[in-house]
DNA sequence: GTCTATAGGAGGATAGAC
DNA sequence: GTCTATCCTCCTATAGAC
């Protein structure tokens, strides 16, 4: 597994089917709300409204409103983190950069998964934020596992040994970010894994040596 | 002038050189509170704290909140926008990659204007924020002021005529906005322009056929 | 131009009934 | 497990004195 996975609930033992229907549907309100106001601007009563609760009822599942956050990022990770669920070491060269591809398709139907990690990227870079630490060790866990993918694809010969490995990294996570914005800002008025899928083939042309392409098609 | 500049403050005819003081005084306290905490996550009374006056004082000068954050987005626009302050009509090829690169040194100084530009970009993807206007015409100021400078490149032939366009619009602006964000998650632990840069002569070499490379150093 | 005082509201969280 | 009622804090903005 390639990211950290604090704050992880127990999801053993639950009471009611009645009460985990509403606690999954406060947390999916969350994560809608959290994604598009972010966390400083969305109010658990707003989320309890919507879930069709209380406020107090709300705060029977979760604690706090922080209970709330790190819960909400915590299924992120899960619907986020499954593709790049590579064993760890076995990170292997291009196919990094293919998953990448394959999980900004999947994130294009979920623009609130993506909404989330804009807001609280940028909202968390902020030392003070109770997802700062999240934020930092969301970033290094995507660097590292990047990192040492093209670090093995330049060992085996399927990057040009004069691959810049750092720039390399660095870039491609920026495009992966820089174009989730552009396409949240714009309306979602792109194809998010097409463009992705550009940068990737242009890195390849450049920095590779073998493996077809990904995602001819563009929309 | 490529980028949008309104709600601009009318700088003249102010009354009082005390008042300007509190004035000016006020705006930078803003910039900086704003970047590292947001709009939502400001308040006016810790604004005017820091600027050591009190928050009526404050509202003499801005006569509300937003107010206040327009003032300071006009500010930032006028830090930054200098640099690309070219004629409309002349943008000139791979000139505006290194006006890009160039921006990056210049804000590589002001850590608080690249987060005032990634803290409000992310927090008014929401249509009801009240800079949501101004990022919306920044994306695109940006967007048409590249492309116009691409064509041009592809028509005086600096650009090789397959050059993909909108990718690498897109792609440009995707890797500065987000060579921004890890520049602050990771504490300005890298040169930013150097990698902008490294960026920028990566596609020169792609696409280019002339000119030699802006800046050959890295930290 | 700057202050004190205050109105008027929204936010997070707790207590206790059902 | 969910509710109503409530506390206390923080926020934006206004009124009016100096």
């Amino acid at each position: 597994m390639s990211f950290p996975r604090r704050y992880r609930n127990t999801l053993t033992g639950r009471a009611s089917a009645a009460g985990d229907e509403s606690r999954s549907r406060v947390l999916e309100v969350a994560l809608e709300l959290f994604a598009s106001k972010g966390f400083r601007g969305t109010s658990i009563a707003q989320i309890a409204d919507r879930a069709g609760l209380s406020q107090s009822g709300l705060l029977h599942h979760f604690p706090s409103k922080v209970a709330l956050l790190t819960a909400a990022l915590d299924h992120r990770d899960e619907i986020d983190g499954l593709l790049l669920d590579t064993e760890p070491g076995t990170a292997l060269g291009w196919e990094a950069f293919d998953a990448l591809v394959s999980l900004a398709g999947r994130n294009a139907a979920r623009p609130d998964v993506v909404g989330l990690f804009v807001s609280i990227s940028a909202e968390a870079i902020d030392p003070g934020h109770p997802a700062h630490a999240w934020v930092i060790a969301h970033y290094e866990g995507v660097r590292s596992w990047l990192t040492d993918a093209v670090r093995h694809g330049v060992e085996s010969g399927e990057f040009d040994p004069g691959t810049p490995v750092e720039d390399l990294v660095r870039e491609t996570i920026a495009v992966q970010d820089g174009l989730q914005v552009q396409w949240l800002v714009s309306g979602q008025s792109f194809d998010l894994a097409g463009a992705l899928a550009a940068f990737v083939e242009g890195r390849r042309a450049r920095w590779g040596a073998s493996t077809q392409p990904v995602r001819p098609a563009r929309s």
